[in-house]
Formats: structure tokens, C-alpha cells, sequence
DNA sequence: GGCAGAATGAAAACCGTTGTCAAAACCGCC
DNA sequence: GGCGGTTTTGACAACGGTTTTCATTCTGCC
């Protein structure tokens, strides 16, 4: 684990949600860190390798990532305004994934789940202004 | 509708499973036809904002187009193999995702659900293999 | 035919990401 | 401390899907 690749895991480790690469490197090299944004995109790159952050991409096509708490498996409930974000486990739906595919002959299951919506605090300032 | 747009959507009615903008491109001039890849574009974009066509994106950044049988909300469980989809209706998740919104104090929920696996023709071709 | 507005498409711009490659940092060894 | 080698780094260029631009073409209407 070099320097750099602590550094942006660091970012990520303190970050509340998920983070685009050129975010990360933004914010380390606001903080005075000497970093490239290559060599951000490679740490990224690895620490997903390696299983230590999810990625996902955004609608409008920007991977982001974060380092969930979790080592197993599970999904992520996301606040669309603030990017807050929960991690949850679903046996139900892991359950339903599962059927459905053995349903129409399918073997080799695997799929994708988030769930997004707007978050208590975001709601409260928002009935507030 | 016009005839570039018909066009296009018509390739997308006669297909199985999702397709790229530059892959129905590709078809459309093979066949003859006189269109531009722009113009490809902007009629997927037109199908998708009115709700013709459903849209998602590969892991490769690629946006994918399918004109579903169903107007009503539903998923795809969707061959990796040969892109082979079938349109699934999950009453389940549709609960579950609302319940761990709520449970986490989310409102306005909204999900994504998408199931990836080998087809039975699929799977049956490559064991002959 | 003549006209206004919409549609079209070739080319350029855009933007996140990845490849290139030379310089810098690191490491074990003497 | 000095020396070879390996690895890491980052400025820059390239890539690929998508969008914007803008001049031309088509369309419906009189
Ligand atoms: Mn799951
Ligand atoms: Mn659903
Ligand atoms: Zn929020
Ligand atoms: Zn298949």
C-alpha cells in the first residue's frame, strides 16, 4: 500500500458516499496533497480490485465509488440530494433474484439493486425553506 | 413520428434484447437505409422520454436500448451470454425496496433491479460444446 | 411555387477514462 | 553512502461514446 493509494483510500474511508474520481482528486489536491489524477484513477481501480470499494456509475455515466463497511454482500440506499448513503442487506430480494432466473431457465444469477430516494435530514430542510 | 424515427424503433421492436445506438446504426445502413448516427441519437433519446423504449447502461459505459412489451413497471433478466431479456414483474422487491427506504427514514423511493445470467439455450450450447 | 419551421447529418466539441513513456521514488545489496 | 533493478508516478496524448453546432434538406401549408 504506497502513500498515494492510502491517501484516496483515506478520502473514500471519510467519505459518507459514494465519490467520483476526479472529486477525490480534487479534494486532495485542495488539502496541498502532490498527486496525479492518473495515479487516482489507478488506486481506484485497485482498491476495487482488491474488493476494499463498490462502484457504481451514475446516470450520467461518472464511475463513483465508496468504502462500504461491509465486506459481504449487499446494496446501497442513497439520498439523491445529499448522496448519503446506507448500506443494506436483502435476503428477500437476493431470494426473488434467484427465483426469477430459475424461472426462465436461467443459471449463473447475479444482479444489481439500489435504491435511491431523499433522506430524512434532506427532507426536513427542504419542508423547512 | 417520422420515418428516421420509425426506423429506429422498428429496429428495436424486432430485436431480443438491449441494443446500442451504433449498433442499430450499423444494421440501419447495412440495410440500406439513409441515416446519420445523430439522428440515431436523438430519435433513442425522443423513444426514451416518452417512454417507448427503456434505457440502461453496460458496465462499459455503453447506453442500451430495448422497446419493452410492457408500459408498466418491470425488470429485465438479461442473458450475459447473447443478450437474450425477458421482462419480470417483482411485486416483492417493489415492497422490499419501499420497506428499506422507509425503515431508514428515505422517502421518494426509487430503485433499480437488473438480473444477469446464462440463458438455457445458452447454457445447453455450451455444455454440447 | 414560395415560405416558415422542423428534421437531418457531417464534423467538431465534450468528457470521463485509459494508455504512453520518461522521470522519479523505492528497495535490497554491497 | 553508492548502485543496479524494479515499481510508482504524472503530464500528456489518445480513446470512445455521446452531444453540440450549424448549414442544408425536407415537410406541411398557403
Ligand atoms: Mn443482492
Ligand atoms: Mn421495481
Ligand atoms: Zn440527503
Ligand atoms: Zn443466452
Amino acid at each position: 500500500m504506497t502513500s498515494r493509494r492510502e491517501a484516496v483510500r483515506d478520502v473514500l474511508v471519510q467519505s459518507e458516499g459514494f465519490r467520483s474520481a476526479q472529486d477525490i482528486y480534487a479534494e486532495l489536491r485542495a488539502g496541498g496533497a502532490k498527486i496525479g489524477l492518473t495515479t487516482v484513477y489507478r488506486a481506484l481501480q485497485s482498491l476495487a480490485d482488491a474488493g476494499q470499494v463498490d462502484v457504481l456509475r451514475t446516470d450520467d455515466g461518472e464511475s463513483v465509488y465508496r468504502a462500504c463497511a461491509t465486506g459481504t454482500h449487499h446494496h446501497h440506499l442513497v439520498c439523491r440530494r445529499c448522496g448519503h448513503t446506507v448500506e443494506v442487506a436483502g435476503p428477500a430480494v437476493e431470494r426473488w433474484a434467484e427465483a426469477v432466473g430459475a424461472e426462465h431457465g436461467f443459471t449463473s444469477i447475479t444482479h444489481t439493486v439500489e435504491v435511491f430516494g431523499t433522506c430524512g435530514s434532506c427532507a426536513s430542510v427542504a419542508s423547512a425553506g
